[in-house]
DNA sequence: ACATTAAGTGATT
DNA sequence: AATCACTTAATGT
């Protein structure tokens, strides 16, 4: 089961003789949803190819405060825990699943050897870096111009992308916590989604119609 | 019927 | 945008 879906998710990404040594070398790990998969201060040890489902990262200040950072979906890696591996430093941030996921471990060791030995997984890791760097900069321009509803659109645009479907099963404390702001100010801005027909809410649910 | 939790709202800073 | 105080609505026991 897990060599078909990571054959299925990856197979066009890489060459056959990497696909192999993956296939050799990974260890295959399943999470249920909301399960911690990497926290705070965890040494890392191996890195994370995803197969199925989807991951949230999250930031915590020395207050407890979190904050999240982006999803990661199938066919992805994590481009925190790629700089910490680098750096052979401690987590910075807390993995958690938001859907059922199941995912290969790659030794870091490894994922280090295979950057000059092959092509396709260098270009693997660069381009996931660029992408969460153009990211970074886009989540810091709303910070910095305290764009709440921006940062909200982002967020349910790409919850409904990450579990593939439109009907989110949350509450409005949680996104809250997430986008670390308060309940009220979340419900305000869903509650004007609403009146402009691009959401539709009841309660423990929201239903994107169109972002 | 009652308690608990989620969501809506006006006023204030 | 955040916080407070309060109301209303939905859900569980």
């Amino acid at each position: 089961m897990s060599k078909e879906s990571f054959r299925k998710n990856y197979s066009y990404i890489f060459e056959e003789e990497l696909l192999q040594e993956i296939e050799s070398l990974a260890v295959y790990k399943e999470f249920k949803e909301n399960d911690i998969i990497i926290d705070i201060d965890n040494y890392i040890v191996s890195i994370p190819l995803v197969l199925e489902g989807a991951i949230k990262i999250l930031r915590q200040d020395n207050q407890g405060n979190e904050i999240i950072l982006y999803f990661i979906e199938r066919g992805d890696t994590c481009a925190m825990t790629l700089s910490c591996c680098m750096g052979q430093t401690k987590s910075k941030i807390r993995a958690v699943a938001e859907t059922d996921t199941s995912l290969f471990m790659i030794p870091k060791q490894k994922m280090k050897e295979w950057l000059t030995k092959y092509n396709t997984w260098q270009e693997f890791i660069l381009q996931s870096y660029h992408g969460r760097m153009q990211e970074f900069l886009e989540a810091l321009d709303t910070l910095a111009f305290l764009n709440m509803d921006m940062r909200l659109l982002k967020y349910l645009r790409d919850k409904a992308m990450v579990i593939g479907n439109d009907e989110l099963t949350t509450t409005h404390k949680e996104i809250a916590e997430d986008l670390h702001t308060s309940r009220v100010v979340i419900s305000r801005l869903l509650k004007g989604l609403e009146k402009d027909n691009k959401i539709s809410l009841n309660r423990n649910q929201i239903k994107v119609i169109d972002l």
